[in-house]
DNA sequence: TCGCAACCACTACACATGTAGTATGTTTTT
DNA sequence: AAAAACATACTACATGTGTAGTGGTTGCGA
């Protein structure tokens, strides 16, 4: 059940198919190929490891073509991913890494007043 | 000027140092052991990575030890991480990001008015 | 039906990271 | 001075990552 870990580049794999799945490898591919420009191999081997780590399942669809889904969603590795970079770089501490965040964009004040918005909410739980 | 690419370990690492500097190696080692349990060497492996990458300045003390300290302050490596973990999770939107971690973390009252107020400050810049 | 494009399984290979061990010189201590 | 303790520079080695290339199948369009 843990998360596993998922690299810079099997990030960017992820992301594509939690937009949309199940995709061919040659879709994906495509879909990443704006930004990337990856060869297709690379591309293959980045979702041969991602089903290695059982981040990804492969299906086929009806011409018989691989086609692959994920097996975890990204709300869980999302999370995973922040605790462990919460962890490393403020100690765990969720204060000063808000605060840091805070001062370092430039924050709207739509969204100064939702995230105060969404503080509060999060006392009442 | 670009901040290095600091690994886990190396984190820990470089952590010691901002606490106190300069150190030697087996200082260093010490400080670290607790938590981590590394042989000297494994410590030293690192020192010298990190000096390579020139987030370290190799120093002598009065009885001709080697001695390290940062070169690069933890303020900016923290900025550093931080963009690039925002960039890479949450597509660089701070918004969600702060999100997440109010969320996600018990806040108490007082964490969450001082946030507040942060978060009214930013505005004023 | 034949060649080409799409698929797929393997293999490759350099650099990063985690985690030491070895060999060797230097300084203290008995 | 021989042994013990440090200090330094090198070397080691498995696993992870980035980024492909090769070679074999095969279905499809001309």
């Amino acid at each position: 059940m843990n998360e596993p870990n998922i690299s810079e580049s099997e990030w960017a794999v992820m992301e594509v198919l939690w937009e949309a799945s199940p995709q061919t490898a040659s879709e994906v591919t495509r879909a990443l190929s704006p930004s990337t420009n990856w060869a297709e191999n690379t591309v293959r081997t980045l979702l041969t490891r991602l089903v290695r780590k059982r981040a990804l399942k492969i299906g086929k669809n009806k011409s018989g073509t691989q086609t692959f889904r994920p097996s975890i969603s990204r709300e869980k590795c999302v999370k995973a991913e922040s605790d462990s970079f919460a962890q490393r770089i403020f100690g765990g501490a969720a204060k000063p890494l808000i605060m840091h965040f805070a001062q370092n964009s430039r924050l709207t004040a739509e969204e100064v007043a939702e995230l105060k918005r969404t503080l509060d909410e999060s006392l009442k739980s």
